[in-house]
DNA sequence: TTTTATTCCTACCTTTTCAATAGGTTATAT
DNA sequence: ATATAACCTATTGAAAAGGTAGGAATAAAA
């Protein structure tokens, strides 16, 4: 049940986005070296997050990155679905639309399926713009 | 974020030690034969749960396992929690009491604090008898 | 037009975790 | 005694995690 590194390090590129709105292309160079992750592997996210037209980007010199739209309109449910692949607890609920087998029959399933409601309300209710405006502080340290 | 079969065999055999509660000692031939899980890898989970004391145990001939208490007794929480070693998104949250170094300084922390939260407040609010009470027929497929 | 800075793409690599299997030892009702 | 169980520890194969590496394509600036 723990989240990946890369569904932590995409919630902090996105919110290191966000802190950067209008400021044009952002590269991830700098993103890297504010957040301290290496370049070569926010490239290797890059595409989790953009199957979900979460960025836009700009190739060659001044190129970057810009949050495809505004901080109050992406939520920590889009940007972790998105790099983690799906947020259900158990697998056999990412099949859709036949679930697995006879899943009706399943005595642990509707366990997992109220686990899942209450993380994706959860995560639904928190965008980027609500994290930025609560942490108002510079931030120098990361998990 | 997915939950590992250690997790889900574990849910599933303490379910069926809780139909069959009040049978004396059960076997686990009998809950690896009924659940179609291998009795080699139901022995490994044990010690899991049994860190949490939700077990007794009696070896030897027509010996097995039950219960340490009563169904209405035993919460999903306390299984997922003894089966995984921990329901934290993020491990950092696992070494108390010091978190990380600096958690108080982390701008995505607070955001998987109240993940954490709201997954035990509905995990602690099922029950095993709550389970077969809402599940009457019998199962005969799994996950 | 050449240089420089960037995204983009693909392959590779190392370590850890997952999900078991296997073989034996100890205890206990019958 | 003997069958039947829990208990214990080691091994294994496959997959995933968490990166690194090298270069190609692109575009702004000099």
């Amino acid at each position: 049940m723990k989240i990946s590194t890369r569904g932590r390090y995409s919630l902090r590129m996105m919110i290191d986005l966000a802190q950067h709105y209008n400021e044009g292309f952002i590269s991830l160079k700098d993103i890297s070296a504010r957040q301290n992750i290496s370049k070569k592997y926010l490239e290797q996210i890059i595409p989790f997050l953009n199957r979900n037209n979460l960025l836009n980007a700009n190739k060659g010199h001044m190129g970057g990155y810009q949050l495809a739209r505004h901080p109050s309109k992406i939520t920590a449910r889009e940007i972790l679905e998105s790099a983690e692949g799906s947020l259900t607890p158990v697998s056999c609920m990412d099949n859709v639309p036949n679930l697995c087998e006879n899943c009706g029959n399943c005595i642990t399933l509707p366990i997992y399926e109220g686990l899942y409601d209450i993380i994706i309300k959860y995560l639904d209710g928190i965008t980027l713009e609500d994290i930025i405006n609560n942490h108002k502080s510079s931030c120098e340290y990361y998990i």
